[in-house]
RNA sequence: GGGCGGUUAGCUCAGCUGGGAGAGCGCCUGCCUUACAAGCAGGAGGUCGCAAGUUCGAGCCUUGCACCGCCCACCA
């Protein structure tokens, strides 16, 4: 062994040892209580970055941990086929090629998908091989698998159904850059700088105008009605009149809807229902009609006459010059509003009115806020329950469909007669006519309603297989708060819907790792940081122990002081090892704590124990990296074996056999986190053939723990000489002890600064207890706690010879 | 507009139901160099964002304010 523990090489062997040994394997078979999280399914062309890292490293903490505990233990891996994002990243190759998607044709397209999947995606699994994460990668799924499939089709002919399902046309938000419809969810407003225009509509009776305020003067070729609020005492009579819409030269009607607010502009406003949604929802409940002159392309249509074929930009500067020739432009002022912009691609999100397919939310997600509500869901942090209640209490409808060609194509089949046929694979003659002249719908399914399966399809649904027997429900899903409406929600009513249960009981929502600079990491501006480079220079076990420890909070900062913690820890714990092991000769692990400090030792590391359940069990992994690095350091190396050393050295059998079972229990204890370094360390022990991941957890055990005194004496004493160079009086025992600590002064180690120091506390504690109001009540154990310090102060401040 | 989180040592962050302000890194000093290309021991450094309130006692509870970040939202 040598000095410097070198984790390139030893970490890729156990990675393949555990993986070729079979023991990241999870069989139905096994009648252990099952413990189960999936992988929150990657792109498949996503590289491992900062969150996955970190999520991955969480998740195989709980999985080590219940692996030891002696669960039948499933941690389910695969690949997510990301829809838009795979489409755009094949639109822009093509592209590159000079071609479009029209030269290549749709089979052959999604032919080339499935190509470029196979030579670039699937890269992730290894990379988080390479963090140690043990996943059961042979249970590797992918959402376009052909049995994934299936389960889609069964979800989408399942709520057709139920009644769930409708298709209709509605204001949508459409992005150009996609050329396709996105959900509500996948929608950013950003605040943008824009120019408002106050526009004089003129009565169709001759008798003046009234005044519109507009961003987007060209919508203006789309208006049917001008609004204003049915309070609003300024336009009380020109209600039920009729204005006139310049430039289109149309008569259109005005009308009161409690939508206005009269507080904006004007107090009146121009209704554009094919292009804004409000004005869509205003449209609809008065009946006005719904004409559109932007197309998909974003540009102006036929509909906007003598305006078509113009950008928006173009129609705006030709239409605000017309309107200022006619003399109807009041003014124009700059305006700072919020406008929506698709996620995926940036651009500004054209809303318009299309035939789409939605899922109708209300009812399904009343389960969903049942199950929330009473505990049956947990989230951490908690405030994010109420974050999820408040969207699934106001769920609106969601639009499925997609103007994409790779995803799963909507089973729905048309025939001439208007009829639709929705079955689960290409029917043969319509259901209602038996026409065979059957078109299916061109359409692609939203990439997260296959996602919404993954905890049971991966498992064989629809099928009653024994994997879906043995291992649903789930216990956890961990993941970033970025994905908890998209995804999150979606798992558990559509799990409540088709499973009857939730998919989980617990979601453990990690922290986003920022820059330097306290923004997201980004590429653009050079301040990522890239996982498998941290993996590579500072290994696995130094990567995942740095990541769990920096994300202590919802948002925390890179911090590469962490990393080196972990890296630290990892090599402490390799030479205290050496250590031991070169002293121990032939001894066998065996508890034989004959003296005090062997006793504190095993009560330490119970106590961690204890104190590392809770952490992980209530996912803080913080405060578990925490416990892990004072135990190894403080109590394990500074303490305990600096006490033991001389005794090894003599031979001390007892000694040696204990010190060799107290090393098993921290290597217990370490192995979740650090499990490269501690297994490599397992397999040197004496007569080791089983693996570490596989050992079991240390039980409760605090028969140690009474009579730890002596040690709290001889820390105390240490604090005192080191201080003050003054030794206090101590028995045989804690001499001992203190001689093989080699306790040394501190520099400038100063007896009268310590007897200052001493004498005020003394004078604060005892100010303390003689406050009557104090003694009355402050509660007993807060009382006694200040006794104490009182004590151990003058204790101390006597040892000095005061 | 609504909601949530944050503001503690030079840096990154802990601080559980109110009861002596903490860790790691960095810095300074000493010791050891027969586990630790390092380690050990000690030290300096903080009006716990601001103000008021409740309390015997507030980093923690209440109210207001300031700044930072995130989420939701039909401000034309």
């Amino acid at each position: 062994m040598e000095p410097l523990y070198k984790p390139q090489g030893v970490e890729e062997r156990w990675q393949r040892s555990w993986e070729d040994e079979g023991l990241y394997n999870a069989e139905a078979a096994d009648s252990r209580e099952t413990f189960v999280i999936c992988l929150p399914p990657p792109n498949v062309t996503d590289r491992l970055h900062m969150g996955h890292a970190l999520n991955a490293s969480a998740q195989d903490v709980l999985i080590r941990w219940h692996r030891m505990r002696d669960f039948n233990t499933l941690w389910q891996p695969g690949y997510d086929h990301a829809g838009i994002a795979l489409q755009a990243v094949m639109t822009k190759r093509l592209a590159a090629e000079g071609k479009t998607l029209q030269d290549v044709g749709r089979e052959h397209f999604v032919e080339l998908c499935w190509d470029f999947i196979r030579d670039y995606g699937g890269q992730i699994m290894g990379q988080l091989r390479s963090l140690g994460a043990s996943l059961d990668y042979r249970r590797h799924r992918f959402t376009m698998d052909d049995d994934y499939a299936r389960a889609v089709m069964r979800f989408f002919v399942h709520l057709a159904d139920k009644g769930y399902l409708f298709r209709g046309t509605r204001i949508v938000n459409w992005c150009t850059g996609c050329a396709s419809t996105v959900s509500d969810l996948e929608v950013n407003h950003v605040d943008v700088d824009d120019t408002l225009t106050w526009i004089r509509y003129p009565l169709a009776d001759g008798e003046g105008h009234v005044t519109i305020a507009t961003v987007r003067p060209p919508t203006m070729l789309a208006d049917v009605a001008v609004a204003v609020h049915p309070d609003d005492e300024r336009y009380k009579d020109l209600v039920g009149k009729e204005a006139i819409v310049p430039v289109a030269e149309r008569r259109v009607p005005i009308i009161a809807d409690e939508r206005v607010d009269p507080e904006f502009g004007t107090g009146a406003v121009k209704i554009t229902p094919g292009h804004d949604p409000m004005d869509w929802e205003i449209g609809r409940d008065h009946g006005l009609s719904e004409p559109m002159v932007i197309g998909l392309d974003g540009r102006m249509t036929e509909e906007a006459g003598e305006f078509a074929g113009l950008t928006q930009a173009e129609a705006d500067e030709q239409i605000v010059a017309r309107l200022k020739e006619l003399g109807l432009v009041e003014k124009r002022e700059s305006f700072h509003h919020s406008v929506g912009h698709c996620d995926r691609s940036g651009d500004r999100i054209e809303p318009l009115v299309l035939l789409q397919w939605w899922v109708e939310m209300e009812d399904l997600a009343k389960p969903a806020v049942v199950a929330l509500r009473e505990g049956g869901v947990r989230s951490k942090p908690e405030q994010q329950t109420k974050v999820m209640l408040s969207y699934l209490e106001n769920i609106r409808p969601w639009c499925i469909s997609r103007q994409l060609w790779w995803g799963h194509r909507i089973p729905v089949w048309y025939c001439p007669e208007g009829h639709t046929t929705i079955v689960e694979s290409a029917p043969s003659a319509c259901a209602q006519c038996g026409s065979k002249e059957l078109r299916q719908d061109d359409d692609v399914l939203d990439t997260w309603f296959s996602s919404a399966l993954w905890p049971f399809a991966t498992l064989g649904w629809p099928d009653e297989t024994p994997d879906l027997v043995t291992f649903y429900p789930g216990d956890v899903c961990s993941t970033g708060r970025d994905i908890n409406f998209l995804w999150v929600s979606r798992m558990i009513w559509a799990g409540i819907e088709l499973m009857g249960e939730a998919p989980f009981h617990d979601v453990n929502y990690h922290a986003m790792i920022l820059a330097a600079d306290g923004r997201r990491m980004s590429k653009s501006l050079g301040t990522g940081i890239d996982p498998t480079e941290l993996i590579a220079e500072h290994g696995a076990d130094a990567t995942r122990y740095g990541l769990l420890k920096m994300a202590s909070t919802q948002d925390v900062r890179f911090s590469a002081g962490a990393i080196e913690e972990g890296r630290k820890l990892g090599n402490k714990l390799w030479n205290v090892s050496r250590l031991l092991l070169a002293n121990v000769g032939d001894a066998q692990p065996d508890l034989r704590p004959r003296d005090v400090e062997e006793r504190w030792i095993l009560a330490r590391l119970d106590a961690a124990r204890a104190e590392l359940e809770r952490s992980i069990a209530e996912f803080e992994f913080s405060a578990a990296t925490s416990t892990l690095y004072h135990l190894t350091f403080d109590d394990f190396c500074d303490w305990y074996a600096e006490a033991i050393k001389p005794r090894l050295y003599d031979g001390d059998e007892d000694a040696r056999a204990t010190a060799l079972a107290a090393l098993e229990r921290l290597l217990k204890l370490l192995h979740p986190v650090l499990p490269h370094v501690t297994e490599e360390i397992w397999s040197n022990l004496p007569d080791r053939e089983t693996r570490l991941i596989v050992a079991p957890w240390p039980e409760p055990d605090a028969s140690f723990a009474a009579d730890l005194g002596a040690l709290d004496r001889v820390q105390e004493a240490a604090t005192v000489f080191a201080r003050s160079g003054v030794r206090m009086e101590l028995d045989p025992d804690e001499i001992r002890i203190f001689e093989a600590k080699r306790v040394q002064p501190g520099v400038g180690g100063d007896a009268q600064a310590e007897i200052e120091r001493l004498r005020k506390e003394i004078a604060r504690a005892e100010g303390m207890l003689a406050n009557e109001r104090f003694t009355s009540k402050a509660p007993q154990d807060v009382i006694e706690a200040e006794r104490e310090k009182l004590e151990r102060y003058r204790r101390e401040l006597d040892a000095l010879g005061n």
